[in-house]
DNA sequence: CAATTTTTATGTTTTATAACAAACTAATAT
DNA sequence: ATATTAGTTTGTTATAAAACATAAAAATTG
């Protein structure tokens, strides 16, 4: 079945998965214990105030991690790509998700059971190293991400918002355009400002020669001036 | 020597403590690879960009976690009391700090030192498992905090902030009175506005009759009305 | 205890951004 | 193909919060 081929390549086979270095046989369990399904575009992953069911891998797709404000406006905490875990926060605080999760492309979901990833984790301190690693290092970002939202001003927080795209998805195959057809509300989302403003901001940008906009397209033309004007805020 | 004293009562006999069920080998172990120092008021405890040498626990006072933001403006990250641990993002992501701690009253903090920790830990799969659960939960209310300060409006944020006070610091004997002494600058950084704005809210509270002032004591008179203020936003 | 600095307080002005509105375009369904 | 809906664009207005200014009070220092 293609669907499990690519989880397991990307799980298991892949020198930067935090599963590479574990026994085969610890491989072969987990395996056994995994569940993949595809989403369509726009589909829950998973619904907040729920509880999860064990540890969700990206396979394929891009899902997005959000939660809804005040006034039913969408923040966006984290977007994944395959190879990227969603709501592992929850699952290991052995609380329920605090966000919600929807595929915002075609997507490929695997969830390993909880118990045996914790059987596995137990037996494997290496294992828990590279979870708490992995932990650690998102609760930094979420950190600096903190203080960019509530610091920066519109453009800061938008190209900030396009290199995080950049730095998540990389580009097409001409190397310009960035490998992420995103709506306008999901990018306003993604840099905490309304929709006209990130319409508007975008169309700036392109004026200004930054970027050039092609429907949801998006080509990066000065990625130092866009450097340069998230890092000003 | 008291500060040793009340640091091991904290760190290895309180049921809530992370280091409480580990054995008595490991607990002997990690006290001698432990160094405490006593802080001032308004004292460095580590600085960003630097690399941090262990794990530090409060073992008393106050210490308040904080990142500059655009324009010099600084952005409390977190506050930490005693039995809390300090840096320890850093430590688990095998990075140097991203943010800055300082006492905000006199402190005794407690440093274990990294490679004693690790081998402890890498024989204890449960103490990974508590450090692991610890981190996820604080991730979740770095989360839910990016929300709040980026969608709430001051009063919300404010009155965020003092629930965040109470749940964190607790009451005076009266029951009333907040025990955390900040100056309003801090208030200010912890609730992502100026401060100004924070010393106009709170005599705005007070004159509400939500909140009673005396100088830096602020007495809770109707907490109801501040969970409220803290939900509608 | 006077002098200086820091912190707190309050009033006024300015500005960034949300809110609203209306039209246009693209996508989807009938 | 046409109708309907969802998404995008641009302009205008309203407003929350910052910026600025000044003064009083409290804390710190010589």
């Amino acid at each position: 079945m293609k669907t499990e081929e690519s989880f397991k390549e990307l799980l298991f086979n892949s020198p930067e998965s935090v599963f590479y270095n574990i026994s085969k046989d610890d491989k072969e369990y987990l395996l056994k214990n995994t569940e993949c399904r595809s989403y369509k575009k726009n589909e829950l992953v998973f619904l907040e105030n729920t509880k999860p069911s064990g540890l969700i891998c990206l396979s394929e797709g891009k899902v997005k991690i959000f939660k809804e404000g005040a006034g039913g406006r969408d923040q966006i905490i984290r977007l994944s790509r395959p190879g990227g875990f969603i709501g592992y926060r929850a699952l290991f605080a052995g609380q329920n998700y605090h966000a919600s999760a929807v595929s915002i492309e075609v997507s490929i979901a695997c969830t390993i059971e909880k118990n045996a990833l914790f059987s596995v984790m137990k037996n494997d301190p290496n294992l828990s190293f590279a979870m708490l690693s992995s932990l650690a290092t998102e609760l930094g970002v979420s950190n600096m991400r903190t203080v960019s939202l509530t610091q920066k001003h519109i453009r800061g927080r938008l190209a900030e918002s396009l290199l995080f795209l950049i730095e998540t998805y990389g580009y097409f195959d001409d190397g310009l355009t960035i490998k992420a057809l995103l709506s306008r509300e999901d990018i306003a989302s993604l840099s905490n400002m309304t929709t006209s403003n990130a319409i508007r901001t975008l169309s700036t940008f392109a004026q200004e020669g930054v970027i050039a906009l092609e429907g949801r397209r998006i080509k990066v033309v000065e990625i130092k001036m866009l450097q340069k004007i998230s890092n000003i805020g």
